[in-house]
Parts: structure tokens; C-alpha cells; sequence
DNA sequence: AGAAATACCCGTACGC
DNA sequence: TGCGTACGGGTATTTC
């Protein structure tokens, strides 16, 4: 579930116990979140480490190390802080990276699909990604002309971390919505006032969910507030704010999708 | 190129 | 009550 604004959130909340600790022991209950090096390898290298900076680029938390940089995808169900190592440990915080002042960094993941990465650089992941959606090299133009430059359906363009970074299922179906856009419209059909309309309400949702701490919709991801703003997602057969109609929840490749049906019109 | 299916997981909700 | 099962959510990968 963490998307865009939940990762923020966290790294808000992380870098004033994370920075400038050094990495003194780790723990790997699940040695398949680490995804690169080999979990041995993984060990060797980061332990004497201190941590130096903390930021993100979509959905990864970037942790910048002495040497290199720790990097960390939540998946779906992946959640990290910082407690006292004394402090009884969660069942589902299967990897652990103690610091020197006796804290701990966890990792809890209860469907473990996590990953976390050891690299020398960063660029092997984020290379790949597309723009980030708050940016201010993100202009109403860019979306546009990537708009028009993919014949595929809208939602799952904004949902491809290739085309744009962050968005995930619930800021994607609300800001569709905010835009009274169809989730199947094709990309390539949308007119300038409908990119720019949706570019708008992209940033907007982000914004918004940032503001609130990202949204705690199950039991997962804890201490956001944003579920209390949705306007479509989870809201299946409860009433459209602006007209009334009965939000429909319907499948669009594969994904749940929230819809006002006479907002949101094909 | 892009759509669709599949794999990875497991707590929860739901049906019987 | 208990058991079985479908579901969701992000992404990589494979297949069509």
C-alpha cells in the first residue's frame, strides 16, 4: 500500500534517528528481502556503515551510506522505524539494522514483499523510473506529450513506475476521479484541458495525502490520516460527493478501481 | 508495444 | 463455531 506519500512520510519520520548512526549489527529473519547482494555479502559490506543521508525517488527510500547506498522498496505491506533495540520485537519485522546508540532501524513486512538493495550506486534503479509527479521539471506539457506518446489505457500508464514515479492504486483512482476521468480512457486521447486537469489533481492528491501523513487503510501501514479524504476509493455503493451517484467499484487489468460513473464518464 | 497472466505472501473477510 | 477460499496490493517476469 505505501505509495508516494506514505514513503515521504517515512522518510520524514526517519532521518532524524537515522542520520549519522553508524550500523553496528543486522539481523535478516527473511533473507529473501534482500534482493542484492547475496544476504552474506549483504552483511559484510553495510555493517561499520554510517548513515549520511535519507531521501526518496518514488516509492524507494534511499538511504545514503559512507560507501554506498542501502535502498528499500515497502511493496505492498513493507513498513520501517526506529525503536529501541530493548524494545520487544514485532512478528513481522523480519530485518533489523542496530545502530550504535542502541536503536534499531526494523523492517516489518507481514506479506513479504519487500526488497531492500545494497548498491554502489543508485542509478541501476532509478534510471528507470519516471518523472516525479511534485517536481518542478514536471510541467502540465511533459504529462501531456507522454500522454500522447502511449496508445495504452490511463490508469495503468499512471500506474507504471516507467512512466511515473509514485502513483499506486488508491492516488491513482483518486486523481482520476478529482480529474472526472475514465480509468480506460486511452492516454492518447485525452485533450490539453483533460491532461492538464489531470496533472493538476495528480499533484493535488500527493499533496494532500503528504499533508496527512500518507492514508492508513488497514492495519498495515499505521499513523496517516488521509483516509478520512477519500473521495472514491473504498467507497463502493456510498454516494458521489459532487453528484451523487453511487460510486462503482470495477476491475480495470486486473486492478480494484473506484469510479464515479457519471463523473467519470467513457 | 502493450495486454494479460502469473508469481510472490499472508491476514482478513466472507460463505457455507 | 470452524473450515475453506477469495481477495488485495506493487512489481518483475513471462507469454501472447
Amino acid at each position: 500500500m505505501p505509495e508516494l506519500p506514505e514513503v515521504e512520510t517515512r522518510v520524514k519520520q526517519l532521518r532524524s534517528p537515522c542520520i549519522n548512526r553508524k550500523i553496528t549489527e543486522v539481523h535478516l529473519g527473511w533473507p529473501r528481502h534482500i534482493h542484492t547482494p547475496s544476504p552474506v555479502e549483504f552483511k559484510q559490506r553495510i555493517i561499520g556503515q554510517q548513515i549520511k543521508q535519507l531521501n526518496r525517488r518514488g516509492k524507494f527510500l534511499i538511504f545514503t551510506l559512507e560507501a554506498e547506498f542501502l535502498i528499500i522498496h515497502l511493496r505492498m505491506s513493507g513498513d520501517l522505524y526506529v525503536t529501541n533495540s530493548d524494545n520487544t520485537i514485532d512478528q513481522h519485522a523480519h530485518t533489523t539494522i542496530t545502530f550504535d546508540n542502541s536503536s534499531e532501524l526494523r523492517f516489518s513486512d507481514v506479506r513479504k514483499f519487500g526488497r531492500i538493495y545494497l548498491m554502489k550506486s543508485t542509478k541501476q534503479i532509478t534510471s528507470k523510473l519516471g518523472p516525479e509527479p511534485l517536481s518542478k521539471t514536471f510541467t502540465k506539457s511533459i504529462l501531456f506529450n507522454k500522454l500522447n506518446s502511449h496508445k495504452r489505457m490511463i490508469k495503468p500508464l499512471l500506474l507504471d513506475q516507467h512512466f511515473l514515479a509514485g502513483m499506486g492504486n488508491i492516488y491513482t483512482d483518486e486523481a482520476l476521479h478529482l480529474a472526472k476521468i475514465h480509468p480506460a480512457r486511452q492516454s492518447n486521447t485525452l485533450s490539453l484541458n483533460e491532461s492538464t486537469s489531470l496533472w493538476r489533481s495528480i499533484r493535488q492528491v500527493l499533496r494532500d495525502g503528504i499533508k496527512n501523513n500518507g492514508a492508513s487503510i488497514d492495519w498495515v501501514y499505521k499513523g496517516g490520516n488521509q483516509q478520512n479524504y477519500f473521495k472514491v476509493y473504498g467507497k463502493n455503493n456510498q454516494k458521489c460527493i459532487t453528484c451523487k451517484e453511487l460510486i462503482l467499484k470495477i476491475t480495470i487489468s486486473q486492478r480494484g478501481t473506484h469510479i464515479c460513473p457519471n463523473c467519470q464518464k467513457l
